[in-house]
DNA sequence: CTGAAAGCGCTTACAG
DNA sequence: CTGAAAGCGCTTACAG
């Protein structure tokens, strides 16, 4: 248990060659005989050699780590999306033999992040939120650190990565104005995520292509809690809205409670849809139509473009993932 | 931007001093002048340098890195405690000076483990999750690597550190039974899992310590969908039972849901209470009486044992944190 | 195809 | 109080 760990220059002494060969048939860089190849290999399996990484790194001026950038203040509903996120990057990172390293940023706090920067402690950044003024982008981007952002941003030098949100919602609606629904309300969260700026675009997109359409339309914004959401149902049901569409999982869920203390039942009384499928609304009956994004894939992908920048490439600026509608009986 | 990192090398040669000079100035370890001193550290300061933690790590056999062990499959009531856990973990290995690195753990399947082991990338580990039979744990053991467990575990040898689950379940039980509740049912989870056991036995107690008491229990365990909670709800109706007491905040999730279909009134109707309050639940009206516990706060204590078994000292065992009883409207 | 040597950026006995 | 030197475990030109 104590044992020493093995090192290249046992390996070499007990085999009597030198450490640049044992390192050679490692990492299988340079010219060697294939015979001393498979005899150090043997070795290496028999002993349970594994090289220290630490050390490597030193050498090459690399870590084999990745840096992975989490919110600290983060509502429940986008707990999920984090944490796939964190598995699909997780997995792909270790399969490529680099480890996941994460800072925690809040409100602009990244001190976290700088530590980790500053004391060479990865290659390279996955962030996984981005902001309209993004401090930890501007960050990275000011000391040269590879990133790659998960979600939009305005940043066009930045390589980002997201899910196509607003054709999304764009073919959401148009599913439900296709279903004669007239009269529509859109609660919104904060303005400063970008992606509320391209759901909100796919929203307004699926009207512009209806040009007969003679509905109404409500938008709220900037809704972050409960209250504010009751206030506005309990409006829009006064008004009779037909449907109800919720950007996300949080305010869908501010909405339904709100519902559900009126014993509104739906989706006879009103319809609702929500621009996100989180396993948060899983469970409600009846279903909650939406829009369903593999996160982990996403994770995945990101991880795969933050490797490639290390390699040297210089992948594309901008990535677009699918998406998924799906019906469900909230609405007609 | 591109500019070589300075190093020790530099300051020394620009100071005219030797490196060992500078790494004691540095370190504050070995005597040094005070004016030496004060001349490295003003040039540090002018100059941005930080040292490679990298480079030091191998020099001093150490990576400043702790594993933090997380599951592939929990379910999403459970994500809000591992959300927590980690900032506590995060921010006080930060404080530290070290950074915390991720293997997910997948049914026994700990790959990213033994990486992150094998590969030497970190200086001790803490497990999120406890099984009773733990294949993390056992391969921690058997490596030598230093650990400390979050939940309870058998393993005398393993330092771990939990809420106090036991008398958490058995005051909540014993306010519940005060308030005259006769007809109760408990609703649990997996066996699998230490802190089921550790509940049970807290909920027993309050019963045990109540000799004159009459009513009825009874006990499901090993439920983990919301089907068969529905069924059992369904049941317990029929059965009139008083009070149904929910393991975790899964199964109180789907309880709800089973009661809110056939729009039974809470606590009118049936009373609820939970084991856990997670953020979850946060939004139910009316509100779920249950236990709250300071996840963060078990994080960074978690988190401060390790760092003490990583400085050489001894920490006791066995830690319990506090929790708190939070009556709410779903109890009359 | 193979090896001696220098180097990655730090620490730490050992001398002085 | 300070420094030269060896060492942490690897890689990589440079020779041969």
């Amino acid at each position: 248990m104590e044992e020493r760990n093995l090192t290249i220059g046992d390996i070499a002494q007990a085999l009597g060659v030198s450490k640049t060969t044992v390192s050679r048939a490692i990492s299988g860089k340079g010219r060697i005989g294939e015979q001393t190849r498979s005899r150090v290999l043997d070795y290496i399996e028999a002993h349970h050699y594994s090289p220290n990484v630490v050390a490597k790194g030193l050498a090459q001026n690399k870590t084999f780590n990745l840096g992975l950038v989490l919110p600290g203040d983060y509502n429940i509903v986008e707990l999920p999306f984090f944490q796939k996120c964190m598995m699909g990057i997780s997995r792909t990172a270790s399969e490529a033999g680099y480890d996941v390293l994460i800072s925690v940023v809040t409100a602009g706090q990244i001190a976290q992040l700088e530590r980790a920067v500053t004391n060479r402690k990865v290659d390279g950044v996955i962030l996984t939120r981005t902001l309209t003024d993004d401090v930890p982008m501007r960050y990275l981007e000011e000391k040269g650190v590879p990133f790659v952002a998960i979600g939009s941003t305005d940043n066009e030098r930045a390589v980002q990565i997201d899910n196509d949100h607003r054709s999304a919602c764009r073919e959401l609606m148009g599913r439900l104005l296709d279903r004669g629904i007239r009269k529509f309300a859109l609660i919104g969260g904060s303005e400063g995520y970008v992606v509320t700026k391209n759901r909100l675009l796919g929203f307004q997109e699926a009207f512009a292509k209806r040009l007969g359409w003679d509905g109404s339309r409500q938008i709220f914004l900037n809704i972050d809690n409960g209250a504010e959401a009751d206030k506005i149902v309990e409006r829009l049901l006064a008004e009779q809205v037909e449907c109800i569409v919720c950007m996300d999982d949080f305010l869908c869920d501010c909405v339904l409670n709100a519902l559900q203390i009126r014993r509104i039942v739906l989706p006879k009384q009103v319809q609702v849809a929500s621009f996100y499928d989180s396993s948060l609304l899983a469970n409600r009956i009846p279903g909650i139509t939406s829009i369903y994004f593999d996160v982990e894939e996403l994770g995945r992908k990101a991880c795969e473009l933050l490797l490639q920048m290390l390699d040297g490439e210089q992948p594309k600026r901008r990535t677009l993932l699918g998406y998924e509608v799906r019906m469900r009986e909230s609405i007609k």
